[in-house]
RNA sequence: GGUGCCAUCGCCAAGUGGUAAGGCCGCAGCCUGCAAAGCUGCUAUCCCCAGUUCAAAUCUGGGUGGCACCUCCA
């Protein structure tokens, strides 16, 4: 397998620390609002790579957690009149939600800032204990850059002399620009968290790391994970900010491989609450069925930025469709469980940093070779399982196909329009029966008024939600 | 201003030295009462200029045009 190391910026071999196991920690959602398109773009990216870490036979342990401290949630529960755990447990759940919808496997890990505290005061003490931080006569804790002899190498910024010289406004009384808090002291009554250093909250960077010492770090490894993800405006400050905090409180670098995903703009513009509805993920899954928006956001390399708009989205809707038309066509067939050359190749595409588009050109012409066989005559046994096992590993490995055929047709449509339907296609093939095709023909257009296509088989009369 | 990324058919998008995958759209055809679905065929020399090489979309240099980060952000 090769991936993309954003920070050596090349691509690598992978090799995990310890054969056969790879440990992935990605940044997740701060629980403040509702998960828009971006979220879901991180989320399916990883959820792809531990998929494909996993058909390549390594036993992942994955972690991505849930910010619940944080001032954009205080801000929220005050507006709102509500607690902070309200806030956080509904975020927490339309999250959840969400992402089910998309088919994103749950992470196997998923700490929050609240159950990490202490891991969290212990790092801080360790860094205070090296000299790598310093309390201020306020009461905050910051991150002593300057202590930090590799401060920046992970995003090769260059600290100008300007910079590097300033002396910040006495209020804050840091060393550095630079430097940032550990631990903010809190007084003015809000929600605050004991600690040794006072009363107050975390800095933000410091959550990632101490839960990746929690739950995924080995002490004795060079690094505390083999896999650090998140989005691509992560690498500065945070990640850098992690990484920094990680290194000098243990005796181990922070990740060996960093992945970071491309942005998602919206019609050529990034993303921002005033261009309405498209914005949020849930406005987004009642316009579209949640496989089509992960087929959708998946289609582009990770690493690209990615520009929804809804004419290529209809372009994926129309290539999961023929996904799912074979699964209709081959319905109840066995599944041979030989190994196949497609899933093979398939697997090969995926190996490489995640080459979906790639991926997806094996798929379609998979398919059109299919329905090519099936189109010149009948039998095909051997075929037929063979691709049934083909569409299996699609599933597993991108988790395209993964609904019933029959309902995925029938996305968004309510049973009195069912029924209406079904009612004037018998109307339609009375008339066709009788060869009286400008009333079936009237009656087609009255169908196809309900947003659907029909089609008819010699098995009978289908129809679809376009 | 600093750092970095990108530029391939109308649209989306692979391909990182060996002579341009795939999808959408479009056109022609098979099938169909007609359609739809499915299938077949057709459609680019890779932003510009110069260079390296037997050979470049792929490497180098210079342009031009986009974009991201440097502040909370997936």
């Amino acid at each position: 397998m090769q991936i993309y190391d954003s920070v050596q910026k090349n691509k690598r071999d992978f090799k995990p620390q310890e054969e056969g196991k790879v440990s992935l920690y990605v940044c997740g959602p701060t629980v403040y609002d509702d998960a828009h398109l971006g979220h879901a773009k991180s989320a399916l990216v990883f959820d792809l790579l531990t998929r494909v870490l996993r058909a390549n036979g390594y036993e992942v342990t994955y972690a991505r957690n849930i910010t619940d401290i944080d001032d954009k949630i205080i801000k929220k529960a005050h507006e709102q009149n509500k607690s902070i755990k309200e806030i956080t447990d509904f975020y927490t759940l339309a999250f959840h939600k969400e992402m089910d919808a998309l088919g994103v496997s749950r992470p196997d890990i998923e700490p929050k800032a609240t159950e990490s505290l202490t891991a969290m005061t212990q790092m801080i003490q360790k860094l205070i204990d090296t000299k790598h931080a310093y309390l201020t006569d306020e009461g905050d804790v910051y991150f002593d850059t300057a202590s930090d002899v590799d401060y920046l190498s992970l995003s090769k910024r260059v600290q100008n002399e300007e910079e590097r010289q300033e002396r910040v406004e006495s209020s804050t009384l840091k060393k550095n620009a630079a430097d940032f808090a550990l631990w903010k002291s809190v007084k003015d009554g809000s929600l605050t968290y004991d600690s040794p250093f006072g009363a107050g909250r975390p800095g933000w960077h410091l959550e990632c790391s101490a839960m990746i010492e929690k739950h995924l770090a080995k002490p004795n490894a060079a690094f505390a994970v083999d896999i650090h993800g998140g989005g691509a405006d992560l690498l500065f400050p945070h990640h850098e900010n992690e990484a920094a905090q990680t290194r000098c409180s243990s005796n181990h670098a922070l990740a060996n491989y960093w992945m970071h995903n491309g942005f998602v703009n919206i019609d050529g513009e990034k993303m921002s609450k005033s261009l309405g509805n498209s914005f949020f993920l849930k406005d987004a899954l009642k316009e579209y069925d949640g496989e089509v928006l992960r087929f959708y956001l998946l289609s582009t390399h990770y690493r690209s930025n990615f520009n929804f708009n809804t004419e290529d989205l209809t372009a994926s809707k129309k290539r999961l469709d023929k996904i799912y038309r074979l699964k209709k066509r081959l319905f109840g067939m066995a599944e041979s469980h030989e190994p196949t050359a497609f899933k093979a190749e398939l697997l090969k595409a995926l190996s490489d940093d995640l080459n979906v588009s790639a991926t997806l050109a094996l798929i379609d012409e998979m398919i059109t070779k299919t329905n090519e066989t099936l189109d010149t005559s009948g039998k095909h046994k051997e075929l037929k399982q063979g691709t049934m096992a083909n569409l299996a590993y699609i599933e597993e490995l991108l988790g395209f196909g993964v609904k019933n055929p029959f309902e995925y047709f029938l996305f968004g449509m309510d049973e009195a329009t069912k029924e209406k339907i079904d009612a004037l296609i018998i109307k339609r093939n009375e008339a066709k029966k009788a060869k009286d095709f400008e009333s079936s023909d009237k009656l087609r257009d009255e169908i196809l008024a309900f947003g659907v296509s029909i089609m008819d088989t010699p098995n009978g009369t289908f129809w679809e939600k376009i």
